[in-house]
DNA sequence: TCTGGGGTCCTAGGACCC
DNA sequence: TCTGGGGTCCTAGGACCC
């Protein structure tokens, strides 16, 4: 076997959400806060003095109210315009440090650090540390390895030391750092392969790394071997520095209320599919199949639960607006049923591929194509110009009484000059 | 009362063909 | 009426990630 020379850090912001709030107000410093999920459903960034006290990640808000009063949390609705942002500041200086980079989460980026000499491997790491904080004000904690999956077991581990920092690579204690993890905190490892493995005697990252190879192939998929080779610092997962184009756009939101009337069902369904048709002009694509899906909510199983999809394959690709939301209303339509609380609508939009590829439609149904693609333009434009829905289809609505809930945004927008935090002199 | 949203990849099984 | 084997391609659904 070859030695592995790789050298991969993984950067990764801590308590992301709340940092990026913490950022404009600093007077939630050391304090516990909560950053919700949309509709301030379920809690999906904690600082670590909401940790300690106990609320679990993923939890709904509900469930966490009592804890949340008795301790004073601070609470915050998400604000994804500021933390795509800052996680664009970071991604750039990140950058700085190495060209070789992945951008895998909003607050995550796998950095090819190879070329640095092994003796200056910590220093390097703790300066990248520093400069991010110091030039964006996010503190991150980094791990590295010799291949992803133990550049992330790192990083697990480095969330943990007051120094925010592990190395693996020159590390002859991997097998105790390792024997630290449990097995289904490693990457890779989700519910069901924990399920597995505890059945069979694989308690911790390490007992998988030395688990024999024959036995795990022919027991789990090639993602479980993939996990365990690249355990043992066998690259199977390579780094992926350039940006791929998404296949799939999936817009999708619960209601702020149950609603069930169709027309406030369409309205949803039009706003959807129209910020989705956005995006993917944004990306110039073009889209070949559309999925719209509804459903009432999962967690009343049983009482008059109904969930279903419609798909429609279209005779020709498209991302044109008006096309898009009159077939998705179709599809709504045929799905639709009459006497029940829905909670959520979808719409997806599958095969994307590159608009330069099919640019000439012989067969184009759209009038006055040329014209069409220009409103398209124009009315991205505006949106840009003047904020989203300045310019919508009248399907979409305007009162939008089914909208998500936003009780406890930080309303900080640092696109949007009105919206900017003001300092006083 | 109140439970997020947006992705990717893998696999099994069906449809179809020779 | 009986009956074979092998291949490809596509898709739905599951598992996983943040």
């Amino acid at each position: 076997m070859l030695y592995n020379k790789n050298k991969i850090a993984l950067v990764d912001c801590n308590s992301f959400y709340v940092s990026c709030e913490r950022l404009f107000n600093p007077s939630i410093n050391k304090k516990p806060v909560v950053v919700l999920s949309s509709n301030d459903g379920c809690v999906i960034s904690r600082s670590t003095e909401a940790k300690i006290l106990g609320i679990k990640m993923g939890e709904p808000y509900f469930k966490v109210k009592k804890i949340v009063k008795e301790n004073d949390v601070k609470i915050f609705s998400t604000n994804f315009a500021l933390y795509g942002d800052i996680s664009r500041r970071v991604m750039k200086t990140l950058k700085l440090f190495s060209p070789q980079m992945e951008i895998y989460s909003i607050d995550e980026a796998f950095l090819d650090l190879s070329s640095v000499k092994n003796k200056n491997l910590l220093e390097h790491i703790h300066k990248i540390r520093k400069t991010v904080l110091q030039w964006t004000g996010i503190p991150t904690s980094i791990g590295i390895g010799t291949t992803k999956t133990l550049s992330k077991a790192a990083n697990y581990i480095a969330k943990k030391e007051k120094s925010g920092v592990i190395d693996l690579v020159n590390s002859n204690k991997i097998d105790e750092l390792l024997s630290k993890i449990k097995i289904n905190d490693v990457w890779g490892v989700g519910r069901q392969l924990t399920k597995f493995y505890i059945k069979n005697g694989i308690n911790t990252a390490c007992d998988l790394k030395n688990m024999h190879n024959g036995w795990i192939k022919k027991n789990t998929s090639v993602f479980g071997s993939r996990t365990a080779m690249e355990l043992r610092g066998i690259t199977c997962i390579s780094l992926e520095p350039h940006e791929e184009k998404r296949k799939n756009c999936c817009v999708s939101r619960s209601f702020g209320k149950k609603v069930t009337k169709l027309e406030e069902l369409k309205e949803s369904i039009a706003t959807h599919c129209l910020n989705a048709a956005e995006k993917i002009r944004n990306d110039n694509q073009t889209v070949k199949k559309i999925t719209v899906f509804i459903r009432t909510s999962p967690f009343h199983m049983g009482k008059n639960y109904y969930s279903n999809s419609k798909d429609i394959d279209l005779p020709i690709r498209t991302n044109d607006s008006i096309t898009l939301v009159k077939q998705a209303l179709m599809a709504l339509e045929s799905i639709y049923k009459k006497g029940y609380q829905y909670q959520k609508t979808g719409i997806i939009f599958s095969s994307l591929e590159d608009i330069d590829i099919y640019n000439k439609n012989l067969f184009s149904k759209i009038n006055n194509e040329e014209k069409r693609i220009k409103l398209m333009k124009a009315i991205d434009y505006t949106n840009i110009k003047y904020g989203r829905n300045a310019l919508s289809v009248a399907q979409a609505g305007f009162k939008k009484k089914w909208n998500i809930k936003r009780q406890y945004s930080s309303r900080i927008d640092t696109a949007c000059f009105d919206l900017l935090p003001a300092v006083k002199t």
